[in-house]
DNA sequence: CTGTTAGCGCATTCAC
DNA sequence: GTGAATGCGCTAACAG
């Protein structure tokens, strides 16, 4: 049906040669008569460019990769990295870039990842959503391309990034905690090998310095696996004096709801409970869940713009750019 | 750094001509000498392909398109869409297809989507996540490249697709809440523009012209916009009589929750509640959710391998392709 | 089994 | 301002 069009039908159908229409297209040199000719006969036959043949040319594809190097399904749990890539998503197509979302095998998410990033010559690649065990760093040194990353690099990766004030997040909300009186503050927290899940506990800890509270009993717990409600409830059953959790996230913090319900606690009466990431799930369960939101959407064109300013303008913008979270008070605590 | 090596230096290296190199590399007819040098020259030099060069000269991309022509804030909403994801993405990199979610821009998710599917020379493309309003019927029908639904697509359009059977989940959620004595079931809908929420309430309505019990009171609400919570509210203010509600997703359920609650209904005892999905959203929320679990990663699998066969084997595979459905029983209802 | 040749569709020198 | 020529890196006929 639609055979594909050359740019050497367009330059025929235009009268003029296939280099003027190649100009004509792309914004060179051309006279109007020439740019309008060529107009009309790419509406006319309906050319598209060949994205192949024109990256071959041109030795670049307006291409940038968004690599996560987990299963998708690990990625998809994250209850606003839709926010982020959308906003990724919208701040690239802006400057002319198309993002290209790594999806890896979930049978083998790092393997797979270095393979797409192989194969997929891309210009550049934004880094989201990363473990720093995740074995990753070399190939990402290896590929000389401009790269950045949401979210604070592994330590020695010197490399452009925005990120969340992760260390304010936990300090705000546990610094309410505390200025409620609550003097032992259990924490939970997602896998340590993410820098966010570091930095929030920082804060964590910078509040209890600052209010001169010894800090409460501390549980990690991979994001996507183990059972929540399991964790906390070992937590609770640990020390009865726990009267506060700080929840490195929603999900964790619907788990301590559901601990503190199974261990006869009323929430927030005998333990307020503070989330992470203000997502659906905060108004979802009962009682709503105080806590922290991040500016997902901001981050996500920081990010982008990062990354964009850098192939566009050949040099990369100021960096680190830290934003700040907000405390969303509900009624957990 | 690492500049990029060419077949022809690999072929140098290892002593042969570029075609030899190529068909050494590509499992092409080659002595069995030849290949063993091809292969120890790739390795030394790093070698690995263009893809932009490879696919020009084979005009084709090995990519399939995953598209869903809405913003990816919309598309992450979706409970499963990451393990469906991340069941196509294993299948199609099985066949050696590299996955291309096309992440449209939020700005303009149609335009983008057609931008998308026009300039990224795909193989094939596997819809998911469609609304039928969405306009992309046309487009699809223009590109003429083989391509495959996960979901029943519009009617009109023949393709291939595979799907859950949400008419038999509709019913067995629905006969579980008339089984119990329930006479009042509510029902909370997404949006009718999709096909599985049409199907769905039809098994609703055959459960009740079974049972010879009047269909209840129904609300249709699209999957990510209005406050569930609120829609519920007006339904039970709505009519007293309401002891069951079944609603269409976990999140519309929790919301529901949250109306009984402000209502000062118990669940179950009062109003029994079914959801659909079986998503973290059940076990989060209290009570417990029952819900209609789909065999997600089966669909995923399912709906890859139908454009995976016809790319590679040059035919459509047996469609279409329903998969049942399972009620998981738990506290709501 | 191998090398030579000729494109794939476009951008981009370079003369004119 | 324009066109002819050249090459991007690879595959696939085609002879040998």
């Amino acid at each position: 049906m639609t055979e594909p069009v050359t740019l050497d039908q367009v330059a025929r159908a235009a009268g003029v040669s296939r280099s003027t229409a190649s100009r004509a297209i792309n914004g060179g040199v051309a006279s109007k008569q020439a740019i309008a000719a060529v107009a009309r006969a790419v509406a006319e036959l309906g050319f598209v460019p060949n994205r192949a043949a024109r990256t071959l040319a041109r030795q670049r594809t307006d291409q940038v990769a968004i690599v996560a190097p987990e299963s998708p399904t690990a990625i998809f749990v994250d209850p606003f990295i839709g926010v982020v890539i959308a906003a990724v998503a919208h701040c690239l197509w802006q400057a002319g870039l198309q993002p290209q979302l790594a999806l890896a095998d979930p049978a083998d998410p790092v393997a797979s990842t270095k393979r797409f990033l192989h194969h997929s010559n891309v210009d550049g690649i934004l880094v989201v959503h990363f473990h720093h065990d995740s074995c990753l760093e070399a190939l990402l040194g290896e590929l000389d391309l401009p790269i950045a990353f949401l979210g604070r690099p592994p330590a020695g990766v010197a490399a452009p990034y925005v990120d969340a004030d992760n260390v304010q997040g936990g300090y705000v909300a546990t610094k309410h905690l505390l200025d409620q009186g609550r003097r032992h503050v259990a924490s939970i927290s997602g896998s340590l090998t993410r820098s966010a899940a570091v930095d929030r506990r920082a804060g964590y800890l910078r509040a209890h310095r600052e209010a001169g509270v010894e800090p409460g009993p501390a549980i990690e717990l991979d994001f996507q696996f183990g059972a929540p409600g399991a964790a906390a409830a070992r937590l609770l059953a640990g020390d009865p004096n726990i009267d506060a959790i700080f929840a490195q996230s929603d999900s964790l913090a619907a788990g301590a709801l559901q601990a503190a319900a199974a261990a006869g606690r009323r929430v927030p009466e005998d333990i307020a409970v503070v989330g992470y990431d203000d997502s659906a799930t905060a108004v979802q369960v009962f009682p709503n869940l105080t806590t922290v939101a991040q500016p997902v959407a901001a981050l996500g064109s920081a990010a982008a713009g990062l990354i964009a300013d850098r192939l566009r303008h050949g040099r990369w913008g100021e960096w680190p750019r830290l934003f700040p979270t907000e405390l969303v008070i509900r009624q957990s605590a």
